[in-house]
DNA sequence: CTGAAAGCGCTTACAG
DNA sequence: CTGAAAGCGCTTACAG
């Protein structure tokens, strides 16, 4: 191994030097900008390949105020809807030219900034409700971009955002239980009261209810956590205290999977005597048994399209509207359909 | 909104200013570096805070030459092993104090470096065979710090590596299915050969059949690919063909999905026809009818490991042994055991 | 304990 | 078409 570690990391003054030129021009015809001799730039050129220079990225970045980085702020890294966010966003990213950092801000260290912010990234993507109004706040009187993921903008700061057609997706849903499926005994599995989704799902619920002259609140309502454990512990509850109900609706595909697993461990046939359906339709879904019947959200194709604002964002100072993408209701066995 | 964009953030020159000391001053205060009086750090303090200074990070890497950043070189995100991967880099990268950018390589423009390089990181860490070994070459002659994830090192680079025991892991499964289950007649679903696991995964179960008298070769093997449609294609085909096995041997638990749902299109019953088994256990593979046997590697330790081998790495240029995690077998029904 | 100044490696008006 | 020089916002010897 040679001596130390980056010492001989060779720069632009290297490159100038070897080329026999400037390095203002090498600069010039590295980023094509303003005009170089041909001639120049073929033996800039040689000579970069040459010497495998690469332009180091800090000095760029701090000439030109641009990192090239976007920021991704999640509340945690887990849970099968974070792939395919996680994959849009590379995918676009990349395809832009840009990189991303991801940092989940749940376990973070109190009292520090966030890892990720407006020192190191030229604008953020924040997912859901990982964080709080207060930093939004601050981040908009920045005039930092930011561009919000499956949830919508506090009204006051409307900030662009891209997220699902949850409430007609649940209305959806619920209609289709009610008039083709016949079933008038509900419960429910809501999420987490801070996850704007548990909101927008439970209002296309209750309006689909209402429609047909049943009432949300006469139905069984418990905490499915948008979880696997929490639901399993609910639905077992409920079955040991002797609810009765003909569909179980999880406003996720994760309580459905613990709902399905609670009735599987007390011997109640799905869809026979219960049937269950979830929301989101993660890859798991479909190859459950029986098959889960959901709604399927566009994850990928939302995180695709939050980069692509929020590079507009950043590269023009504007944005349009924000995106509410549609979601699709998919028909499997454990709604009792077939 | 105020004007323009960043031009009003606040450096580090605003904070001296306000509180009448030098550039250095602060910067001392704020790296707890050098000695300060007491009433100095204070009035700092108070002006960072009230300013919400935060320093530039561009500015701060360039002094340093310390980014703080790691690199993650996968060769696609998909797959649902890429999850726990991501969540270990995630956890601990954030532990160290460190952030991540993650690039897939496989799809990349032609010709560009990649978007994630020593230009821009401390270091990387490379998952499986994401990066061409001339690259690797390149990292080593640069003495850059480089951890391989899912693969040992080229021996001529000895570069640290944490990675599981493929080969422990499928000689023990094979030994399983031929000693406890006494099954002959073997049907392998391979994984792609430029992807390490699947030669050590192929030298364990060779080993183990070798032990019993069965020869590797005289069994039914193809192309599992690491993917599930793929599988399907292949298992298909022996079924058409006519072919008989007592049991099929998938590589990784994606494969061993594709080749459960041809069987399942081809009404052959699992386990009682035709067993399967996998390797990972991927999260889905407890879900599955039947719940799927397999080999179990600590993919998220494994992750999580890396990092604190790169960030050692990094900060003391010394790297102490390469790591390799055990295997665990998991029985599950589509063996056959139960 | 504190400050003036050099330096990190680029980009970009400004002259020529 | 090309170069000298200022500047991006920090850190860190070096003096005092």
């Amino acid at each position: 191994m040679t001596s130390s570690n980056k010492s001989q990391r060779v720069t632009i003054s290297d490159v100038a030097k070897h080329a026999g030129v400037s390095i203002a021009t090498v600069s010039r015809v590295l980023n094509q900008t303003g005009p170089v001799s041909p001639d120049t730039v073929a033996t800039v050129q040689a000579v970069v390949d040459q010497l495998g220079y690469q332009p180091n990225r800090a000095a760029r970045v701090l000439a030109t105020q641009k990192t090239h980085v976007i920021g991704v702020l999640v509340d945690e890294i887990t849970g099968d809807y974070s792939l395919p966010l996680i994959r849009g966003i590379e995918l676009e990213t990349r395809r832009a030219g840009y990189e991303f950092m991801m940092s989940s801000t749940r376990r973070r260290l109190v009292g520090t900034h966030y890892l990720v912010n407006e020192t190191n990234t030229d604008g953020v993507i924040v997912f859901a409700n990982s964080v709080p109004e207060h930093e939004l706040e601050r981040l908009a009187k920045l005039n930092f971009p930011v561009v919000l993921l499956a949830c919508t903008s506090p009204p006051h700061l409307s900030i662009p955002y891209v997220t699902v057609e949850n409430e007609s997706g649940a209305f959806e849903m619920a209609s289709y239980l009610i008039e083709t499926r016949h079933y008038r005994k509900f419960a429910f599995l809501r999420g987490p009261d801070e996850h704007e989704d548990t909101l927008w799902r439970e209002r296309g619920y209750r309006e689909a209810l209402a429609r047909h002259g049943l009432n949300y609140d006469d139905q069984v309502v418990g905490e499915g956590g948008f979880n696997e454990e929490i639901a399993y512990e609910t639905v077992t509850q409920w079955i040991r205290r002797g609810l009765s109900m003909e569909v179980i609706v999880a406003f996720d595909d994760d309580s459905a999977i613990g709902a399905m697993a609670a009735l599987r461990d007390t011997n109640i046939q799905v869809p026979e005597a219960i049937a269950i359906v979830g929301f989101d339709d993660v890859r798991l879904s479909r190859y459950l048994t029986p098959p889960l019947t959901t709604v399927r959200i566009p994850i990928e194709q939302a995180a695709q399209l939050a980069v692509n604002k929020l590079i507009q964002l950043i590269e023009t100072d504007e944005s349009q509207e924000s995106i509410l993408l549609p979601t699709e209701l998919i028909i499997r066995r454990s709604c009792g359909c077939c």
